[in-house]
DNA sequence: CCCGTATGAATGAAAG
DNA sequence: CTTTCATTCATACGGG
């Protein structure tokens, strides 16, 4: 069969080592897909859902005519109202908005704009933080020439058992994968000579061997 | 060479037909792996590179040279992979992280990078809590009639302050793998939790294609 | 057009 | 566990 379809002419054959290249190339792109999966995943699991949270309201094509940039997350900006309000409640001495009253003031405020709990809650947490944070400054400038931060003191945090803090977290080629036991369908194989990158972007790593994807011919790798 | 691969038995063959479809699938990992990047800079657009958030220390000898200052991060960051474990684990249903699992949870996550069990545990707390308060937020908003009326102000920012829409992003999957023709049919596998998390929207659309890569073993028969 | 500042939002850590 | 604080990230906006 083998000398039948030779001389056929139109049979490709490959040898074990290109197949073998072949198999490999494939099972580093797997690898490297699911990797980006999986960074993606961790880089907008919590509040980053935003990324891809624009839409709805805002879709606004006539503008933008066509753009396929799609914006990051829109923030809410008080109007000047609302506003005034805030800040009248604010030092109107309530240091303590607390959940009943947020509902109040967010459904008070809400007849003058769009806005939500989370937007009350938010404007009074930060509002309280600077303020305070500004009173620190200008009480500390006082005999000091030191400018900038008041952060001085060697605050002893992370009480548990290591506390081995300076070091790097950078995840880097930790294979990604092994997070997932169950899901390790694809080959081992990874393409880990880029180890020589310590940090960095991996994305950039990705880059590199996207530009060439189909260079399966003579590249022996891994 | 190809007399003595023939001779040798061990040749394999293949048809255009098999070789079309490896390229197939090569090319459609190829333009995976390139929306995906595509997708990440997109949604990281800006500074976000933080997506390798390794902002870690920055103990260069430099900015320290002229102040005693010395700054380096004292608050805890999880990787990217961390996160992704600790996500899991979380919606893994275990309320009660316990004291033991603490251990085991920060034993395993030690090793992507820096960790302690304090760290662990404040994760679950605050995981927890900002669970649930969202929920509630959500849930109240629900049957109140106050906001939706006013919206299209001519404003041209405001936010779509109505709370985290839980998944729902709408990431035009549209032809990823038609690289350069009609997309090789893979199968509609999604073996992924993916759906109670906020994220993970349009990802698992590519999960799906990642979902098996190993169809190329049995190409390689014949 | 880029850059600095003001501020909304996210989140680790701690207090209650 | 719930609430609060502190710090940091990211973006809107105004000025040069």
């Amino acid at each position: 069969m083998d000398q039948d379809d030779r001389n056929n002419m139109f049979v490709k054959v490959m040898t074990d080592e290109q197949m073998e290249v072949l198999r490999k190339q494939i099972a580093i792109y797997a690898t490297i897909c699911q990797q980006l999966v999986d960074l993606h995943k961790s880089l907008t699991s919590n509040h980053d859902l935003a990324g891809v949270r624009l839409g709805n309201i805002y879709s606004d094509p006539l503008t933008t005519s066509g753009s396929h940039r799609f914006s990051g997350r829109q923030r809410w900006t008080p109007t000047p109202v609302q506003l005034q309000i805030l800040e009248r409640l604010f030092d109107q001495g309530n240091g303590t908005p607390s959940k009943q009253k947020i509902k109040e003031i967010t459904s008070e405020l809400s007849q003058h704009g769009q806005i939500s709990e989370t937007n009350v809650y938010n404007w009074f947490q930060n509002r309280r933080a600077r303020s305070k944070r500004k009173q620190q400054v200008s009480t500390t400038n006082n005999g000091e020439s030191e400018v900038e931060t008041e952060v001085e003191s060697p605050k002893p945090h992370q009480n548990s058992a290591s506390a081995v803090d300076e070091s790097n977290m950078c995840f880097q080629n930790s294979n990604v994968g092994s997070a997932d036991q169950r899901a390790k369908r694809v080959e081992p194989v990874c393409p880990s000579d880029a180890s020589s990158k310590p940090n960095a972007g991996q994305i950039s790593y990705y880059g590199t061997m996207l530009a060439n994807p189909s260079k399966f011919e003579s590249t022996r790798r891994v």
